[in-house]
DNA sequence: TTCGCATTTTTGTACGACAAAAATAGAATG
DNA sequence: CATTCTATTTTTGTCGTACAAAAATGCGAA
């Protein structure tokens, strides 16, 4: 069925194209096209080899730059994985260089005020359009952050959860991502901080103004008390890494 | 079945990792450390192969992973070039994915839609937070904006210049990085987008009144006339690609 | 000096090989 | 019969070598 599928070099305009390029051109298609299903693996190196009529150097090449796309998931020494990009394979792809970037001096605080920002906008657009079923998600994830008060591990789950909610209010599909890149890039840094239920308590009372705010439709008000929770947030963290461009800010501890 | 087989993507934790997962760690520390300053050639791969005492399969995987991570820029025959990472080169590390992304039912819409809520929300920021030099930067665009109304090819660069602007004012990296990388992921759409003078004149009075709510310290009127804006922007561009579910819109052309 | 050409280096690709891990088949057991 | 353990076959990760083509380099000529 699979005939040579001719490895057409005109894709790349500039310069000669890589051999594994072409075949990773290819290959997308197929992925895209749905010859391969979300979870298929990807046939063997040698079964690629005999039908492209390369080399397994260049099959296991195309191969990485698949993974290293997110088309494919490879582990190692496991038969690749198609994965269908979404917007969260998108947003790991990332992940390695934003590790670099927080690393750098005032990384962590860029993110983080992107993050405060961003939110900010969530909270103010919950507050104008979200629908019932939104409230009743934020009402029921307040109320699970109230439980878990006492436990330090459980709250910060449903800590996450609740700002989720607001994640998923304007119904696309790229906030939720964000919210997942967000946290999985922070969390290092939050799961240093020290916690406690009085600290807890505090947040959860932050919460539950930001839902407030949100159900009496006040944006200006629910902005504020995300930034005041945000805010609050960011001077426990600041302490849990070294990076001497973070007192930069506000100087007071 | 997919059972969940407890995933350990640690890097390097485990010691069953690929020999050019260490070296991939050992020339980013090098990178970061600043033994390669930005813009320096990587060693020769049979150095590197010396160096680390691996074959040169191993020297090149590890290049290539280096080069989709954004750390070297690898083209064809030509020796890597070390770049240090941005935020920029964050996000054109995404780039292949969200071309993906484009072409699947709705992706247009959904980064668009991206767009306008975090643009709006620049909108609000900087009627509340703009500085002296930030209006005077934003006059200067609108300014350029105007000149270039009977020439589409330079209105064209004058509007994203504009809509720069806003992205530069919280003075957070991230944002520019932002800017650039929704530009250029939505160009391809904008450039088959038609233009004509007055199609450029409507879209520099949008400009204008954005750019006066700011000055006049109003962020519901500045929110309000950017939406307006990209509202209307985005009726333009819908036509320019088939998408089927892009018509679940206001169905009107 | 600068330009053009020949030589060397380096990269891209191919082929083959082998150890180790995974996948599979097959045998032993209940 | 199903299940578990074992042996065999695949497959992957890595290595080595080889060679064409492009780039880098050096060298001689104008």
């Amino acid at each position: 069925m699979l005939e040579e599928p001719e490895l057409p070099s005109e894709t790349v305009s500039r310069a000669t194209a890589r051999a594994a390029d072409a075949v990773v051109v290819h290959i997308e298609s197929r992925i895209s096209v749905g010859e391969w299903p979300d979870g298929a693996f990807l046939p063997a190196e040698r079964e690629l080899m005999a039908e492209y009529g390369i080399s397994r150097t260049v099959v296991r090449e195309a191969i990485a730059r698949l993974a290293s796309r997110g088309l494919v998931e490879a582990r190692h020494r496991f038969r690749p994985v198609v994965r269908r990009p979404g917007y969260d394979a998108a947003l790991s792809a990332v992940g390695g260089i934003v590790s670099h970037l927080l690393s750098s001096s005032g990384g962590v605080k860029n993110l983080y005020d992107v993050r405060v920002f961003l939110e900010a906008a969530l909270v103010r657009h919950a507050a104008l359009h979200a629908r019932r079923e939104d409230i009743a998600a934020l009402r029921s994830a307040l109320a699970a952050n109230e439980q878990a008060i006492p436990d330090s591990q459980r709250f910060y789950a449903t800590d996450v959860a609740f700002h989720g909610v607001l994640y998923q209010v304007p119904r696309n599909p790229v906030f939720p991502a964000l919210h997942k890149a967000f946290t999985s890039w922070l969390a290092p840094h939050w799961e240093r901080m020290l916690r406690s239920p009085e600290r807890n308590r505090i947040n959860y009372l932050s919460h539950r103004e930001i839902c407030e705010a949100i159900v009496e439709r006040d944006p200006d008000a629910g902005e504020r008390a995300l930034q005041n929770h945000l805010g609050a947030a960011w001077e426990y963290v600041r302490g849990t890494f070294a990076d001497p461009a973070a007192d930069a800010g506000p100087a007071d501890a």
